[in-house]
DNA sequence: ACCGTCACCGCAAACGTTTGCGGAATATCA
DNA sequence: TGATATTCCGCAAACGTTTGCGGTGACGGT
């Protein structure tokens, strides 16, 4: 149990000199002597020296730990763009510091201020389905605390934001499903509360427009089935069993997507020839199932890449330096497979 | 840009008394008068004082923070283990910062250092698949660092480790097949460095045992199929074209058995009636496939939370006190599917 | 008038590091 | 020899907090 790492002080008592000379002949410093240099250095190494970076971002009053705040971990998506921001912020010296919402407002609001009281020197958002207040982005971007939102973004905030193109990727897939001869296409749609839903639906309806298809709300499907594949099968099953069913179907996500499969399935209806299904996101199962789930791949790496680059951008400003919140928007990439085209 | 947070200082200045008074007003200490108390308590809830962690840690030389590597996180079980190490280290007031070694030996060397630069008060630990060196390990070990190792662990180190109890999960959902009625059960075996590999295989091979069928070698599927499905699903399909192929297949995991049932298919086999297939995990897709695997679930969200609280049983242990390293084994729960039995 | 007790508070050190400034010793020059 | 430049180094403050110890003043008891 040897407790207490070696620090510059212990060195310094150790050759009989100053902290302050030990610290600047650690980092190479002109006005110290060769001499002391080397013997400070070969201390240093002799007893395995690491800076104690506690004091050092009290000296700074940096952290050099950025924080997350996501729906859920046990999630594709998620932990890839996770995984994304700890490639560039491991990179650039920073560590992270991921903590969940598990899709509750409340507990957002806590993780929040978590963050800011543990001295995290940026935060990054995804935000909760629930949330639709904003007062405490509002407060500690106030604070002069860096946020950059990715995903689920807060329109309210002026900052930074990682988005992905949902208009363009939902009209694509629907666009696809048009391509295929499908003439009535049903859309499940997310919360009303995510600008990504509008934007998907637009995309949809761009599609249907762009081909002369009218839009039709008795096939779509609103409310919480988004994120319940059982509720997503009931209302399936109910769209199929009505009087003029549709032939398609893009639903919002992959579970979702999953969840109407299960249905057209149990109807006994062949995917693609009798029905066809797509999806959104390219959750790492939409490539496992029978038939495969096309769906619209988000580069969940990429956008934990981007959001990390930004907001890392942000932090290491200088304090004049007036950063201009940017709106990154990356491209989808349509992912074409069985269950919406005979292979 | 209101940068700096009011401190301790600020409102001693303002008050017109000493720091040292108003830290032991904020904290109740007796020796302070019910007026300054007040006095103090008005004006940190005015200027909504937060305690700068930073400098607690480098006072206490605790950072309250603990460090977690893992193989990586776009991962269904090891995301369910950090949502359970959250939950626990959450509420005992701990920071999570977790980094993944991607596999790589080298990657996680530089991790656990990595950790211990930035002072984490313990670290837990589940080896990356290429790590057979343990030097790393045992210097932040012997430094006083406290270490509990999860699920893939590591016998050359004295300190606590949860793992599940592989030997019988593999037991129980060999039985099973044997239930079922199949006669030749293969097993598609995982890494030989890593002991659960050996345990999955000894419990495989009891249960044989236990009813009579042979170990057959010619039946084993070795080498680096466990983690590649396409590997998987070569190996089994030259498997099946054998002069005595297996009429079932416990794969060492969920994703060598999605490979396996791949080739099944390919084969135009029916599942389970020709050919029945059990993996182990319990991975989100395993519920989602036609027809769904059977599967060994691995209460990954609990085996988080007792690494965890066994991590900061030791962390907070006093100093003279002596922690006994525990291994704790938690049980596994036979997940029964349309891939091994008819519904 | 002296002493002891008590309640309340401040000083200063400590955690480990960085850095502006000044100072001592040596070297350079007139 | 005396003035000045150069080289190297230490002092002390600072980051924000905690805490042992000592100090002050009021009060009651003898």
């Amino acid at each position: 149990m040897k407790n207490s790492q070696v620090t510059i002080k212990d060195i310094a008592k150790e050759l009989g000199i100053s902290s302050s000379t030990v610290s600047r002949a650690l980092k190479n410093h002109p006005n110290v002597s060769p001499e002391t240099k080397k013997a400070v250095t070969d201390l240093a190494e002799k007893y395995n020296y690491q800076p104690n970076s506690i004091a050092l971002s009290l000296r700074r009053s940096k952290s050099n730990t950025i924080g997350v705040i996501i729906p859920e971990i046990v999630h594709f998506f998620f932990s890839t763009v996770i995984s994304g921001i700890e490639d560039i912020a491991y990179s650039a010296g920073y560590s992270v510091i991921v903590s969940q919402s598990n899709e509750s407002y409340d507990r957002e609001v806590i993780d929040t201020f978590a963050l800011s009281k543990n001295r995290v020197d940026g935060i990054l958002i995804s935000m909760s389905r629930e949330t639709t207040k904003y007062d405490h982005f509002e407060t500690i971007h106030k604070r002069g605390l860096p946020i950059v939102f990715f995903d689920r973004v807060c329109d309210a905030i002026n900052c930074s934001k990682v988005v992905v193109d949902d208009f363009d990727g939902a009209y694509q897939v629907t666009r696809h499903l048009i391509q295929q001869g499908f003439k009535r296409i049903a859309h499940l749609a997310g919360p009303e509360n995510l600008i990504l839903s509008k934007h998907r639906m637009d995309g949809y309806k761009k599609a249907l427009k762009e081909h002369s298809l009218e839009f039709d709300e008795s096939i779509i499907i609103r409310g919480r089935a988004a994120d319940n594949e059982t509720l997503a099968k009931q209302l399936t099953t109910q769209l199929l069993n009505s009087a003029n069913p549709p032939d398609a179907m893009f639903a919002i996500n992959d579970r979702a997507a999953l969840g109407v499969m299960k249905a057209v399935k149990e109807k006994g209806l062949k995917i693609p020839q009798d029905f066809a299904i797509a999806g959104f996101s390219n959750w790492e199962f939409t490539a496992m199932t029978d038939p495969a789930i096309t769906t619209v791949d988000q580069p969940g790496f990429k956008m934990g890449q981007e959001a990390a680059k930004l907001l890392i951008r942000e932090i290491e400003a200088e304090k004049d330096e007036v950063i201009e919140p940017e709106i990154k928007i990356l491209k989808t990439d349509l992912i074409i497979r069985g269950s919406s085209v005979a292979v």
